[in-house]
DNA sequence: GTCATTTTCGTACTTTAGTATGAGTGTCCA
DNA sequence: TGGACACTCATACTAAAGTACGAAAATGAC
């Protein structure tokens, strides 16, 4: 991540030199010329300037979009002590299955998973099952 | 929408051509004075713009990313034939309510809630509400 | 006005969800 | 070795959720 951003800031950086060593060359040959207002080239190149800012800034916006669609909070699910199983119990909510369902795919019996789930609200402060899922979204700890 | 969008062209357009009267005026002034390079009223005037553009593409795409996170299919609703109330309480299930908690927020009883979510269950092709939420999530109806 | 659809509400019922409590097992660490 | 913790399971209970009828009023299109 660091090496691209350094090579990102480096490549902008020798663009603007270049176009702004372009710029006096062209800019010299011009005036000398006198053949054009001056302020018109001012404005030429104010426009062609804006014009890259707002290039330039939307694709480095775009690969931000892309690079992030919902990054999961590992952290928060240390933070709020969420356990493997509880998660794990989690994240089959979120795929709609019911207590039975998902003892069935962890290999346990519903008792075992309604023990999990009691713990796993309290920890995320919610009473039902939906609550829990809007809860941990906003929290960023499922996708 | 579209009133705002065109308060924004206009107002934007307006700012534009402020600049550039502002900027000619200057300019006349500065070169006339004769002690500053042109080349130099020019690459400030670049930067200038390059930041402008920038900042207000930033700020555009900012508001975007804000009001459309993820874009609803409205078609996918009217195809499913949920209606309008249906899929109100499919919002509010998606906010982690209780029937209950429903039937108090729209002001119908629990018994007319729990009629809309077997229908709409029906149409969704569901069993439970997390189930529900799942689908509608992958169908694109709620955010 | 008539017809289809939506919205509303009820009762009775079954199923699932969730709580409370207790307890056995295994693991890791001090 | 003892304690903290995660995982397991069971029973008994209460509370929601969901189904299956039926039925009345409102809405909107033809």
């Amino acid at each position: 991540m660091l090496n691209t951003t350094l090579k990102k800031i480096i490549l902008i950086f020798g663009a603007l030199t270049l176009c702004v060593l372009i710029l006096f060359r062209l800019s010299s040959y011009i005036v000398v010329s006198e053949s054009v207002a001056v302020e018109w080239i001012i404005a030429g190149f104010a426009i062609l300037f804006f014009v890259i800012g707002i290039f330039l800034n939307k694709r480095s916006l775009q690969k931000k979009q892309l690079a992030t669609p919902t990054e999961i909070d590992r952290k928060m699910i240390e933070t709020l002590g969420i356990s493997k199983r509880e998660y794990e119990i989690l994240v089959k909510i979120s795929e709609g299955c019911s207590n039975k369902e998902i003892g069935e795919a962890l290999f346990v019996s519903e008792s075992t998973v309604k023990s999990h789930i009691s713990n796993l609200f309290s920890k995320l402060d919610v009473k039902r099952r939906t609550q829990a899922l809007q809860r941990a979204k906003e929290l960023k700890i499922i996708g």
